[in-house]
DNA sequence: CCGCTAGATGTAATCGTTTACATCGTACCA
DNA sequence: TGGTACGATGTAAACGATTACATCTAGCGG
């Protein structure tokens, strides 16, 4: 396969030339250019990128970790990121991560090993924070982007929505349908941006003078199989909640399912309020109300983010807050 | 950051030895790997992988195209192909082709730039099969695995189902059902395992003695919305079909929310069948009867196709068809 | 005690670019 | 006309690893 030399031999100039003709330098005369343009194409040469990354140590690569790339929740995100990342000459390296702190790692080395330039971190670990390190911002860190998930203590760049008042509107939605035993299933504890809906799920509650029961928040992993069983324990208890608001929309299609295997008729006898608004969710049954994140915008945002700290060197501890939407569907309705 | 030399000075032997002690070759003695280890250790070295993938000429990373990883089909294929490829010291590298076979070229050209050492492609198109190489094995491409799709016309190495078979199984289970006027919306014309559906559809169609009227065939592009379409449109005409078979599940979900809208009661006055079985299947109302494909082993098989193929050196003009399965569920009942 | 062998290590070329620096004309100004 | 400045190009040194080949040492047989 061709290389610069034999281009250079072609053209009947220097491979300096050639480097410089390539990547568009002004000292290069427009006659020589074209010799060398010309060269390039009679013998099909390709630069071979791993040695100008090697050169240059740079990749012009980005490494996104996602927790689960089969949730679509996330790949409208990943989108965004990638439209951006090309629009600049840089493309993202995709690290299914799984939830498991292991595999996170190991994606990470790859930073170590200069084969990506950045992180992208969609999950709520970062990968290289060891103890010691904590509560403060390293400099010996990667250039670095949270997207959705944060840390309460790390200072890190981050781009999310404000999950407390998007639960408030939630759960007040509910309040406001009449409904007043309410139960909320949660994803993981550990999570900060489950702690935070939980907080406002239990601040609207606290503010229209009810008590949130133990037995009413539920934990599960966001996945269909979660919810489906989270809303069956519910449903094993004395009384049933009239609404129950879910962390994510997978969980809430997975309740709604165990909702009317226990025969419940929907929506009437159970309101379900979901989170995140993923494709899916317009085509449940009923069609499911709830908060809609700018989910391409977070995507947009994180990789400008990571632009500009890749540009200036340095990481901005800034947090991007965007805007949600509560979408009203046919999932919540008038509590009996 | 520590280079192979710091490590080499401070251990107190040549770059070779340490190259030669961190890959395990046998040829250098016990005490000093233990002293090249110690000095990696205490200047905290990680090998530059540019610099080594560079001189091997080999980035041990393989591109995978997907048309859409929005799509929870191709997540599972994903898992499965990223899975062999860890346990191999692989990387997947995935491209996001939005069925835009310019993006697809796009990320093809990593492989001609020596950014990834071969190509596993999930969707119909052969981005580097130009017209005048078209119908034969060009040995002049790179490694290669299709999974999922294939072309009639090349020889590459494939991974599938036997989509045929598959679509006359589901078709005979609505004939059996006793349905009589069956629909199918079908993916993208252009896709030869689409075709290979509405073959299988038609096949089972005429040995029951019917005849598939052209009105009943109708095209999406495998999407919530498509389906929501093509069902509105099949619910338009003077009589309404009794089942409706669909080329995936996301299509299925979307027609039986459109049925729904439109007034009829489901599974009784309209059976569906969707395709893939997704997790969302399972979770649907009415859950879908769907074919199931084994997507983790899609995955698993094409990685190690490809493997394979890196190794020997040459493309086996293989075809591996594994088995699917017919999930029957509560969507698909006797006809009215 | 010599020569041979084999195992351990060192030397240096190499991969294909980019880029700092040197060089060479040429045109312009005094 | 000589000097200067600048634009265009060439030369060669990096980048950081791997690896073919050379060298060295010790052990062993004759």
């Amino acid at each position: 396969m061709a290389n610069i030399k034999d281009v250079a031999r072609l053209a009947g100039v220097s491979v300096a030339t050639v480097s410089r003709a390539l990547d568009g330098s002004p000292k290069v005369a427009a006659a020589t250019r074209a010799r060398v343009l010309e060269a390039v194409a009679a013998c099909g040469y390709v630069t071979n990128a791993l040695a100008r990354n090697f050169r240059q140590r740079r990749t012009h690569t980005v490494l996104v970790l996602v927790p689960d790339i089969a949730n679509p929740f996330f790949s409208r995100i990943i989108l965004g990121i990638e439209r951006v990342a090309l629009e600049h000459g840089y493309r993202i390296l995709l690290g299914d991560t799984q939830y498991n702190a292991e595999r996170e790692r190991a994606y990470a080395a790859l930073v170590t090993q200069r084969q990506a330039d950045g992180i992208i971190c969609l999950g709520m670990n970062i990968p290289f924070a060891t103890v010691s390190s904590r509560s403060r911002l390293d400099p010996d860190w990667p250039p670095f982007v949270m997207a959705c998930e944060y840390d309460g203590e790390i200072p890190a760049p981050t781009v999310c929505i404000d999950n407390v008042r998007a639960a408030i509107e939630a759960t007040r939605h509910l309040l406001d349908l009449g409904h007043r035993d309410i139960a909320f299933i949660s994803g993981p504890r550990a999570s900060p941006l489950c702690r935070d809906r939980l907080a406002g799920f239990t601040e609207a509650m606290t503010a229209a003078g009810l008590r949130v029961r133990r037995e009413r928040v539920r934990y599960g992993d966001f996945s269909l199989a979660a919810g489906h069983q989270q809303m069956r324990a519910l449903l094993g208890g004395a009384r049933t909640p009239s609404a129950v608001f879910c962390a994510n929309d997978e969980m809430a299609i997975g309740a709604l399912r165990a909702a009317r295997q226990a025969g419940l008729s929907l929506p009437s006898e159970l309101s379900i309020v979901g989170f995140d608004d993923i494709a899916f969710a317009e085509f449940a049954t009923p069609a499911l109300t709830t908060i809609r994140q700018p989910r391409e915008q977070i995507g947009v945002r994180s990789m400008q983010l990571m632009l500009e700290i890749l540009r200036d060197g340095q990481q901005p501890g800034r947090r991007i807050v965007l805007a949600h939407e509560l979408v009203v569907r046919e999932s919540s309705v008038a509590a009996p």
